[in-house]
DNA sequence: GTGTTTGCAAACAATTTGCAGAATT
DNA sequence: AATTCTGCAAATTGTTTGCAAACAC
């Protein structure tokens, strides 16, 4: 990364990722960046949002949705993804020590990272369930 | 699925899956079919892989490659993927006991099911490493 | 015969890329 | 001045879909 110069619009997009807890994708992520520069392109959020990943200040995370959401983090943590509404969201929960040599096991490979993914419902829709559980109870 | 007709493709696709441990991806699986059923489609590749899903049949795997690699299986097992010649292979670890609810504690929602995943080089590319490693060292 | 499934090609959605001009050093 | 970075639009890639004909029951 030698010779790299300043871009207004990778500060921007950093430190729009910095605000969030949950992971934006990049269309999500220009929509919020033209607020402030108008003229920004989607191509050019996609080329520093790779950049910024090879310098190791964000992480890509392939939800299984078909698009790319993008985490500014730092902290060992895991990822929840919500089967109603498609949110991502971060999970403190850190992979018991020694799991890499204990799933090395029998492998004849070479394993050096591990990622550890949650499904289920979201705070938010769980919330909802219970509202309209509510209210069909009082219509009926 | 009441209604649901036989037909000699989803066979096919089905039988091919079950020769192999790698989780192809349509694509391959398209081509392989293709030498003994020439005229299949890849649409319609696509339409049984998503119907097997449904019944669950086989899984759909997001290895982060920008594909989606289709896993017939069964036991709970793990995958892995190589970060040298994106290989997705399983691994027999299985997560333990206990686990989702201890990934629950503090999170508002309700976690259902997990998925693991190991990176790193595989047993083929650490062979291949190897290899030429020791050619290096005789040339030299 | 009725209704599902197929092949084909066109449509889509997310991401990448080529290039001339603008911005940073 | 030398390069990197940007906007724009076109190109790519992986997957989905509409439709008339083919197939399964």
């Amino acid at each position: 990364m030698a010779g790299m110069k300043h871009s207004r619009q990778r500060d921007a997009i950093l430190a729009f990722l910095r605000t969030r807890t949950d992971h934006p994708t990049a269309d999500v992520i220009h929509e919020n960046i033209r607020a402030e520069q108008p003229k920004v392109s989607l191509g050019t959020v996609y080329r520093n949002l790779a950049l910024l990943c090879e310098l190791g200040e964000i992480m890509k995370l392939d939800a299984g949705d078909g698009r790319e959401h993008y985490d500014w983090n730092s902290a060992p943590h895991s990822h929840f993804v919500c089967r109603e509404c498609g949110a991502v969201l971060d999970i403190p929960y850190k992979s018991p020590a020694g799991l890499l040599k204990k799933a090395s096991e029998g492998f004849g490979g070479r394993i050096e990272s591990y990622a550890a993914w949650f499904y289920g419902i979201c705070p938010e829709c769980v919330g909802k369930e219970a509202e309209s559980l509510l209210a069909e109870r009082e219509g009926a």
